[in-house]
DNA sequence: CCTTAAACAGACCGAATGGTCTGATTCAGG
DNA sequence: CCTGAATCAGACCATTCGGTCTGTTTAAGG
């Protein structure tokens, strides 16, 4: 039982993160508000993360981890035809929002100046994208979107995601998402 | 003459702020950095900007004017049908893509978790969105885009911009605006 | 039980940060 | 020319940062 310790701290550390960033903004997360959030000692923190950046690369692959955990649990519910490409696109919304995609978001931009953060983000979102991928498009399963469908989509989600960071519209939100739907049938 | 010293070096101040967002980020920008930058002493640093948060506040002025400067530059040029309204969705583009925007970028997601920021972005933003919106909406001139259109597509605008951060690939870019004008068309 | 390594606690450090303070310099108005 | 406000220069400070280090506790294997 005591295998699992360490694995439950790092765990917490990490939930701990996910939470600063979502709070205070990827500017503001700091070792000692992540300790202070996780409640451990800075000793334990080191132990798990040697350095700042490689707590930050924990958080993209929890971050992804999250993402990826929803998205293969709400896929086999998936109906076919239109009805499921409704659902599908309602899925890939709630992957791509919430606290969890938030956190997400402020590690993608600091990954833009950040080199190490971005060597881990870049295959990480790819492989995340593949997933995605397989889920959710091809050809076979009616109601399937596009290779490029999808992608599109996934932009107009982050656009969504950034607009609402400072105007909270739910209505434009679910307007733009059903305009999309409509527009492509 | 002695009435321009001091404004010009102020402009050198926010420029050297923009820089500093574009290459370091929103995290790593510091007062350091941006004196450096701008070549000024912390002395004029802070004799025109007390505090960080004025300084940023004063980056989000700034970023907004050449946004809008760029704006009312190419409006005129602008022609009418459907010409005209590819002509606005590339100008749009323009306005919102490029190393100023990509600052605005940084302040805005900063600006979630910043009071201070957030109090000066949110009225900042607005009115430069009732500018685009006077200056490419309405229904006399045909060719012109409704207000929801416009909405929509700077919410996609801010997708692309977002996504480019970490894959660069202008014809995926490219693609998506394309296809968002034959779609509503 | 005993040993050993993992896990953790917390004091400590140099560097960097935002911000203050005292002077020097510039320059317009009288 | 003189005066005073605006502008700038740069030393200085308290705090916080990421990171190191030493010592203690925990728990698994022999």
């Amino acid at each position: 039982m005591g295998q699992q310790r360490g694995a439950r701290t790092r765990e917490r550390i990490l939930e701990a993160t996910v939470t600063c960033l979502v709070e205070h903004g990827f500017a503001s997360t700091t070792m000692q508000r992540v300790q202070n959030e996780a409640g451990v000692s800075r000793g334990a923190l080191v132990h798990h993360f040697t350095s700042m950046d490689e707590l930050l690369v924990g958080a993209v692959h929890h971050v992804a981890k999250r993402q990826l955990d929803t998205l293969i649990r709400d896929t086999p519910l998936l109906d076919c035809g239109t009805q499921g490409r409704e659902q599908r696109v309602w899925l890939l919304h709630s992957v791509m929002s919430g606290p969890v995609f938030l956190a997400g978001l402020e590690l993608w931009l600091a990954a833009r100046t950040n080199p190490t953060l971005r060597a881990a983000l870049v295959p990480v979102e790819r492989e995340l994208g593949h997933e995605i991928n397989a889920a959710l498009t091809g050809e076979d399963a009616t109601g399937n979107l596009t290779r490029f469908e999808l992608d599109e989509f996934l932009v107009t989600l982050r656009g969504l995601a950034i607009t609402s960071v400072l105007r909270e519209d739910p209505r434009v939100e679910r307007h733009v998402i059903e305009d999309w739907i409509a527009t492509r049938r």
